[in-house]
DNA sequence: AAAACACAAATTGTCGACAATAATACTTAA
DNA sequence: TTAAGTATTATTGTCGACAATTTGTGTTTT
């Protein structure tokens, strides 16, 4: 499974490393959203030194993965509802812009390249008949193409570099392989419509309206599943 | 001259205040755009060991004023034409939605208060008449007013924590105290009505034609006097 | 003379130890 | 018994030194 962004270089450093190890960790909810993060303890379990686990974890404050105080330490991010619906109008800004741009400046080449792709992505979700699938690695595709091909470095960085650990992080802890898999695909479709036709307005709505309903569907799914479990903090809604 | 941001809470470690002082170089250019870091020589400078000091770099980093390359060092961030405009469309899209976001949540207090800055800086406007002033302390003052406002603690941490202090080094470089301050003025005073009509969508698109007359009174100027000195690379484009 | 190689100097990454601060446990007083 | 204050423990911040890598220099070879 490919979740690296296509933003960071490979790491050549063992901070680099030990740093993908604990943002998979964090992502994948095996440290566990909130808690606090012993600096010794990390450092004996993964075989560093405290000042290159320091390292690590300023990389992971730099993806907003963890939150630190100071003279007082680290803690993961706590998944709240809030935060995850203040994370998807952040994408909404953002993408929405990069796909804007994405219109403007993506070449000849590269538009084919997501129309291609597009079109893989159909057969196999005929194939695969709806599956997660589509939803994990397609969509993320997708995203990518978009963000990289608005040819800002400024966007592209905020984006891949820095929220899509969060989403992802989100995405696993709140289990959200929600049912808009066929619907996610023809926005798709006419978002690249968008931008072949060179049209950024268009282009910049679609995204929105694409996002804004990825947000509503989980309002909607928070709305339903909430009152049951008097929860403030909720976790592991697996649908 | 307040040039802190409201988000960052008070420098109490020596790593934080060496990180401040450092950022302040860079703003104001004391330290080249572009120009190569030594660890050992800034360390020695400000009297401090190489760990708290590549602790303040590490910050440094989170807020794209220096970039580091593993086994090579940290650069500051040269400030190019291509990454001001870049910066410019970034910042439309984060600080429109955050002033969608401000005309929902605002409270009325706030709104009120912003109405009463923006009379104050209208009678400091017309003493000094059309001075810098307005443009330093008064476009920051509002705008902060406008993010905080938005209640959005992803928007606020990226805006300000990290955006800002570029625009405040773009601002410083490149001299722009540009005489758009009476029109400028206007346009905040619209925005502020729209927030306080509870109208997202039009305080969303006032605040990015904001912008974007901002960006492209900048790129006129640099249209205008590029031709004349031919470098790719500008500095000091003191108007 | 130009290119390639080897060597030397400097810089970055990593480590373990000490100092300063915060959290915890315990004792004492009301 | 509770509350406050103190002492202890643990954690974080800072330091200097060593190891690994890169950069610059000088030499050799074609």
């Amino acid at each position: 499974m490919k979740t690296n962004n296509p933003t960071q270089q490979e790491a050549v450093t063992t901070a680099d490393k030990v740093f993908e190890q604990i943002q998979h960790a964090i992502v994948e909810g095996e440290i566990p959203s909130g808690s606090k993060i012993s600096e010794p303890g990390l450092a004996k379990h993964y075989q560093i030194s405290r000042s290159t686990l320091r390292e690590a974890l300023n990389r992971l404050e730099k993806c907003h993965l963890i939150e630190r105080k100071a003279n007082v330490g680290s803690r993961v991010v706590d998944c709240s509802i809030e935060g995850l619906l203040e994370l998807y109008i952040t994408r909404e800004a953002l993408e929405g812009m990069a796909c804007r741009q994405a219109a403007l400046n993506m070449s000849d080449e590269e538009i084919a390249d997501m129309q291609t792709m597009l079109n893989v992505h159909s057969q196999t979700q005929e194939l695969k008949d709806g599956v997660a699938y589509y939803q994990e690695e397609g969509d993320l595709d997708f995203h990518y193409k978009v963000i990289l091909g608005s040819h800002n470095k400024q966007l592209i960085e905020l984006i891949c570099g820095q929220l899509y650990h969060l989403i992802r992080m989100y995405r696993c802890q709140f289990g959200m392989n929600s049912p808009r898999a066929s619907r996610a695909f023809d926005e798709h479709s006419r978002i690249i419509q968008a931008i072949a036709d060179r049209d950024g307005e268009l282009a910049e709505m679609l995204m929105r309206r694409h996002i804004a309903a990825s947000r509503k569907n989980i309002e909607n799914k928070i709305a339903q599943e909430l009152p049951q479990k008097e929860k403030t903090k909720v976790q592991l809604i697996k649908s």
